[in-house]
DNA sequence: CTTGCAGGTGAACCATAGTTCACTTATACT
DNA sequence: AGTATAAGTGAACTATGGTTCACCTGCAAG
């Protein structure tokens, strides 16, 4: 059974992600020959033509293939208590691309490096990435939302806070006290997301 | 000084990663005439060898082109404390790909979802999403890495832990106490990552 | 003015793209 | 064995790929 799935077109499927992960492209029809080992553009027509079926690849108006999914989508299988299912491959119901998860906007995007305990209680750690947005007349901060911001001169990321048309800082940990600007608050950016590599 | 960026080939750099987010590929010469309104081949030819001449794209030994940075990239700005330059476009001296910063192995990767306070001290709250790679012969969990286990028949996700040839788990968070199996622990994944959206 | 040159057009070139058709070889099944 | 059916070969076709060459602007420098 394990030799049937190597000959199957899953394998050829696996060859050609190879191909793209090395040249970031999909292969043509040469190339594909290559691949396959395939001495006629006909039967990697008809391979392609299958992979297409069972929903693998797509194809162009112009012919031309892609990918279905992402090639960076990563399998979500719901919650830790539901546990890793012995058979993963086949049970996947959902995938997700962490890039377009946490990045809405890409122009206007950035990653910040976290140093300090000001925000530990909000489970930002020293060396944790954040994903933050730019702020624009089209995206302002909210209280409540966690913010990169110069006030007073020196950068930092705390809770973006109001109390009528006070506006404040607070940090997430309580060794630390409220943060009131003295002469200027500037929000620079709104933290959409936290990344921590282990 | 604006409208000198506008008419600058920067535009049409824009334009080619317009097409690529719609598409999923690179266009060809024949789109590229479409996207930049030139009238003949050799127009696109030319804009193309400015844009591989600075570093924006490259091509194949067939001539293809593809992005250097790979279009999933996100600038890195260094520490918060750095705060945000005005003019951070110009200024990048580091991108990052998420995915690929996360996800060493995506064929053994998956991503889980966390329910529960029990690592709430490791900076994982409900709701986070934590990337686990499978464990194998070549990657076994060590002690000290968040682990996803079955122990006595439920999934958990805590700290590894070893005590001479004693193994068992530990959750972060003083509320809960240590876990000894008492008749079966499985490690099926070790954590490597982890992901919050606000 | 005229010289030089960057930036565009237009046509020609061969190789490859994707597709189709006709034909040959495996594979599987009574 | 015989015969459907699947799978591969080989050649033809048109369109587009990337490249090169010759030519035509518009414009800045002297």
């Amino acid at each position: 059974m394990i030799e049937e799935y190597k000959n199957s077109i899953y394998r050829y499927s696996q060859k050609i992600t190879d191909f793209y992960d090395k040249h970031r492209r999909m292969p043509g029809y040469r190339e594909l020959m290559t691949i396959t080992g395939f001495k006629s553009k006909n039967a990697v027509y008809k391979l392609i033509n299958k992979l297409v079926e069972i929903d693998i690849l797509s194809k162009d108006t112009s012919g031309r293939i892609t990918f279905v999914r992402s090639q960076d989508e990563i399998p979500m299988l719901g919650l830790v208590e539901a546990g890793i299912p012995a058979m993963a491959e086949e049970s996947v119901l959902e995938t997700l691309n962490i890039n377009t998860y946490l990045v809405a906007d890409r122009q206007s995007s950035y990653l910040l490096e976290v140093k300090g305990d000001s925000m530990i209680d909000a489970g930002i750690h020293a060396g944790d990435l954040v994903v933050a947005e730019k702020t624009s007349s089209r995206a302002e901060a909210k209280p409540g939302d966690i913010v990169i911001a110069e006030i007073d001169g020196g950068w930092t990321m705390k809770y973006f806070r109001k109390k009528g048309s006070q506006i404040y800082l607070e940090p997430a940990n309580k060794k630390y006290g409220l943060i009131y600007p003295e002469y200027d608050l500037k929000v620079a950016a709104i933290v959409k997301g936290v990344i921590r590599k282990y």
